[in-house]
Order: C-alpha cells, then sequence, then structure tokens
DNA sequence: TGATCATTTGACCATGCGGTCAACAACGTA
DNA sequence: TACGTTGTTGACCGCATGGTCAAATGATCA
C-alpha cells in the first residue's frame, strides 16, 4: 500500500527519552530531538504530533519500565519480602546518590506540570499509584511471612515509601552525598521494624 | 549625585518569585518579569544581569525565608521539641495537598540546574543543609528532652525529614490527596518512637 | 541654575523557536 | 508499469525570545 516507516516507535521515544531526561521538557528543543532520533522534524510530528505529546509518550513507556523494574526487584530472589524492599530502597539511595545522576521524567512531569488536570500530573500520578501498589504487594507478603504487624496500614506505607524515594531523589540531584543518602534510606526502613543497622546492600 | 533607583530590591525580588514558582526557570520569559516587576527590560538588566541572575536571587531570598519559617515553627509553642517537629511535618503535608500548590523554588532550581556544580544546585544544597541543621536542633532538644534515645543518629534524622518533606511536596504536586499525605507523614513521623495516633494539628 | 551621572524608557536586533508546506520517494496493488 | 497512499525531506514562516542601544530623565550638589 503505503511507504513503510524508516523507524521504529519504541527506538525513537527512547533516544527522545533520554534527551528529555537531561533537559527537561521546556528546555528541550524540537531540533535537539531531531538530532537525537534521526527522523525529520515532519516525520517526528507524523508520527507524534508535537514536542509536549511526544514527552508524554516517553513519560508513559518511562511509568511502565519503572513499574516493571520495580516489580522484578520486590519479587524475585531468595530473601524475604521485608529484605527486598530493604535491599531496594538502599539501593535506590546509591543510585541517586552518583554525582551524574539525573532527574526521573517523573519528577520533570510534575515540575513542568501546569496543574492537576494536566496530563502530565495525571499521568504521573497514575504512575505513582501503580509504584505504590506494587510497594503494597510486598508488604502484605511482608506481613504474611510475620515480619510487619497484622494491623499494619499497607497501602500508606507504600505510599510513603514512593515519597521518600522522590525526596532521596530530590537530595541526590542537590549533591547530597552516599553516606548521607543511605544515612536517610536506613531511617526510613526503621518505619518497618527497629533493627536497621545490617546493611543488606553488597555495595 | 545620580538619579536614585525608583524600585526597592526586595519588592522586585519577591515579584518575581512568585512568577519563577509558578512558570520555573525556563518556561519564564523576560517580559513576564517585566509585566510582574513593573520596571523595564534594562533596569531589570542593570540591576541583576539577567533572568537566570534574577531567579538565583529569587532562590536565594527562598532559602533565607524558608529557614527563618522553619526554625521559627520548630521552636517557639509550648509544645515539645518532639511534638513540634511532629506538627511541623504534618502541617507541611496538608499544605503539599492543596490542590493549587506550587513547586518550590528549590526544587525548581534542583530539577532546572545543569549539574552539581550549576549554582541552582549549590544554593540548594547549602538550604538543604541549613534546613537540616535546624531539625537537628530541634532533634537535639528532644533528645535533651528524653524524647529520643541517647544513641540515635541527629543529621541523618534530621536529613531524613528534609528528604520525606521533599517528597510529599512532589506527591502533593501529583495531586495525592490530603487523607493519604497525612497518613504519609504520619508514618515517618513513626521512626521518632511508636505512637503516632494522636493528631497533634488542629486541622 | 546648571553639571553630573545612574536610572529609565521604548525602540531595536539577531536568533532560535515550534510548526507547516509542497515536492518527492517508496511501497502494495491493479 | 501506472496509480494511490503514506512517509520523508529540506526549505520556509511568523513569532517570541533574551538581550542591547541611544536618548531622555531627574535627583543631587556646587
Amino acid at each position: 500500500m503505503a511507504r513503510p516507516r524508516k523507524f521504529v516507535e519504541r527506538d525513537v521515544i527512547s533516544s527522545a527519552s533520554e534527551v528529555f531526561v537531561v533537559n527537561g521538557l521546556a528546555a528541550t528543543t524540537l531540533d535537539d530531538l531531531v538530532r537525537a532520533t534521526g527522523l525529520g522534524k515532519q516525520s517526528l510530528y507524523n508520527a507524534f504530533g508535537g514536542k509536549r505529546e511526544l514527552f508524554l509518550r516517553a513519560l508513559s513507556e518511562d511509568r511502565d519500565e519503572a513499574a516493571r523494574a520495580v516489580s522484578e526487584a520486590l519479587q524475585h530472589g531468595d530473601a524475604s519480602p521485608l529484605e527486598r524492599i530493604r535491599g531496594h530502597v538502599l539501593r535506590r539511595a546509591i543510585e541517586f546518590s552518583r554525582s551524574d545522576s539525573r532527574v526521573s521524567l517523573a519528577t520533570r512531569a510534575l515540575v513542568e506540570s501546569t496543574g492537576e488536570q494536566d496530563q502530565l500530573s495525571t499521568v504521573t500520578k497514575a504512575g505513582i499509584e501503580e509504584l505504590a501498589g506494587i510497594y503494597t504487594h510486598c508488604l502484605e507478603d511482608a506481613r504474611r511471612n510475620g515480619d510487619l504487624p497484622p494491623d499494619a496500614n499497607l497501602p500508606s506505607l507504600a505510599m510513603y515509601f514512593v515519597a521518600v524515594i522522590r525526596g532521596m531523589e530530590l537530595l541526590g540531584r542537590a549533591g547530597v552525598g552516599r553516606a548521607a543518602l543511605t544515612a536517610v534510606a536506613l531511617d526510613s526502613l526503621r518505619v518497618l521494624g527497629a533493627e536497621a543497622d545490617a546493611d543488606p546492600v553488597q555495595a
């Protein structure tokens, strides 16, 4: 029938994503995207509809990938559910303390959104709730395992960890070092039970 | 001698700050600033040197003001130091859950900065450490009061609360509601001691 | 009153922006 | 091989941007 596309959407979104992660939405130029993706302005426009729409696509991809990654981190392994959460939070802290750590698309979306009805916010909120749901499942496993009191409010705890991780991201971006950030992570984990001295991450 | 200025720097910075809080740095135009401050481009340029420099000034003012506000919130009142911290964190949660809540200049600076050596980052990091210092003092008071164990790592706890507050800010921005956010705040406060059921804030 | 000099004013400028257009190219089909 | 459809290409557009300039302004002081 018609001329086939020269590109794969996934690859284009992935390239665009890298640019957005570095520059954000407002500071990224259509030209940046053209250079990064290799396709022409018009092709970009045909396929996605513009800068903002492309960002939205990248954001959705990012949300899916983040959910997948966390889901895997919290399910696999021979450690107990509680230990998996502990390890995960600590790993994020270490990640965020890297001096070249970038701000996630999700956070950028929140900051650059114009309000709560902005798709930038709604998509990100959905992502946050998805993550919280994943944490909740793991916490339920931990409770079943007897590592958490029966009356613990799991969804709330889950949302709490989302907040802590978001906060650590920002602190890392500010240049707060690894030692301080892991200490923050360990403090945050104390709500799960007292003994938080051992370091479950082989750093 | 020479012609005196028609404006007060403080007022100009304050007006500019409002614009920056709403739009961020990149998305704010010089014209927005001209309109908000009432002075001409050239006057702005003479007095501050450009958009970015003006943002930096606004950021520094914001840092000072935030430090002053927190300092006061944590010192005055007849409540115990621990109760003051609890009240403070909960109040921030409620604040952030307002649907029209904006993202602080500090967070904007972090997200829009180009790296750790960017002044946007260094100023904000200094602000973060200043806040952590203020929290630390209050926590010391609490420990002296016998409300915290003698071996608690206070600076770490302080930084932890900075992270939690930053995280709640983002969640609020995403549209996470008041109930969920106060629950997060209460969870975060559990690291200070077990009984966190009573609500010390008259909401 | 007139000289001084930072401030103000509004016009001005080059650039880069997001987006569009029309001509052209590649594919399946007839 | 001619056609219809869709994708690609590079030139193009109007506009808003951050920043600059030269002339006018007005407090102060001699």
